[in-house]
DNA sequence: GGAATAGTGTCTTTCAGACAATATGTT
DNA sequence: AACATATTGTCTGAAAGACACTATTCC
């Protein structure tokens, strides 16, 4: 049905050693839960052939960095935040992707607790901000797949990985913790379906504090439980940091 | 607990234009299930740095070339084969993978049916063949991360897609289709749930035929049922094709 | 007492895993 | 008849989904 093996001769098969070196930059789709909305980074580019436009914050690699700490460090350049989860998530290469020429993207995904994001000042509200992913605004390049693949990612391996708890503060309400899959997921979760589930997993114990907002009964304040990950892999959980 | 938004100039924060360009390639671990065995195609490194040492076909990505396109090419090369189910699997950066110096692989996973494999002739067994996974020979670079990665892609995906449908020719017996999971996922399955778990999922049909290889009862023949992809999705079942 | 939110248990259905006897072909 | 492989169904336990009432705090 197909040709027998062909195998050129190495000096052809490597010859390509020749070829052009490509542009490589990271682009890092990082998301926050912040006023009941799924939010993702973007940044407002200022290049004159892209003016107005906003893109997700990254940039070119450079030549003896790691392709996840030039992800960081963007990150860090953009933010100021410097422990964030991070997870690569495709690499984009068309080679029309990038109107300024050919530009090889490595994505990736990050995840940031609202209580650290960076507020955005009101005197650069024009350079970064955080958008609620059903309104974004018009996008530089491929970054609208990118935020969708990105996207995608963070809710399905919401439902099998214990990602989520990169998204709260230290301590939190089990509540918080429904209204946080919730947003992500963008449906509702069954109350007493969600916490027997927690449960079940023992991935979160009481403080044996309360939190009160002021109306309401208050509610029971919970933090992670620090479990050892090859347990947690056994039981079949993903455990992604 | 994080400094407030740190946005530098849009000057810096793309003057990085200037940085030199990187080397890219791709790399594929191509899988096969040949005579009981899940084997890895691997090709013979005739570069003189690396003599006597295997790798994965792969090779430069071209100025112009998609990377999904090169790595069917390389495949092409390296195989003949060209209408092979791909699938990219992770880019590896790190500045020391590659002793030439810094190249950026992208690596994907392809799967091929057996029916499908070129044979590899006597005079050519020097330069590629199709190894066990469980014995594999000393490689070059990372290929022995990117051949565990790809092996645990095609494991996990094997239980929640249809990738496995890519290994085996158009029509199978359900013994066959069993075996194949059984090789991949290195772990004995029971025949009826098995069966149960197809017959619900409405992937397969008879033809009508059945097949004796000259011993035993003769067992039925089936072929993939074409189905609505919207349908599977809605389902639950991903299809990668 | 009313408003608001937190916290809790049962029933049903579905799916996965363990398990063995019968059927159909060959020699 | 002996052999080899194909084909089929039941029981059990675990987890998911649907569903409503009581508890605590604040005003």
């Amino acid at each position: 049905m197909t040709d027998p093996l062909i195998s050129p001769p190495a000096a052809e098969r490597h010859r390509s050693a020749d070829l052009p070196p490509l542009p490589v930059t990271v682009d890092t789709v990082i998301f926050t839960v912040l006023g009941e909305e799924l939010r993702v980074l973007l940044v407002r580019r200022a290049e004159s052939r892209f003016l107005g436009l906003w893109s997700l914050p990254g940039g070119f690699v450079r030549p003896e960095e790691a392709l996840e700490a030039a992800a960081l460090r963007e990150l860090r350049d953009a933010t100021g935040v410097t422990d964030v989860y991070l997870e690569q998530l495709y690499t984009f290469g068309d080679p029309d992707r990038d109107t300024r020429g050919r530009v090889i993207s490595v994505a990736y995904v990050a995840l940031l607790a609202a209580d650290r994001c960076p507020l955005v000042p009101h005197e650069l509200e024009a350079e970064a901000q955080w958008f609620s992913v059903y309104e974004l605004p018009a996008l530089a390049f491929d970054h609208p797949r990118m935020i969708q693949s990105g996207l995608e990612r963070v809710r399905t391996k919401l439902e099998y990985t214990t990602i989520g708890l990169q998204l709260l503060p230290a301590t939190f309400t089990l509540g918080e913790l429904q209204r946080l899959y919730e947003i992500i997921l963008d449906r509702r979760l069954d109350k007493r379906n969600f916490r027997r589930k927690l449960k079940l997993l023992e991935l979160v114990e009481e403080t044996g504090q309360k939190r009160s907002d002021g109306r309401g009964r208050p509610a029971a304040l919970y933090r992670f439980r620090r479990i050892d990950f090859v347990q947690l892999r056994e039981r079949g959980i993903h455990v992604p940091f």
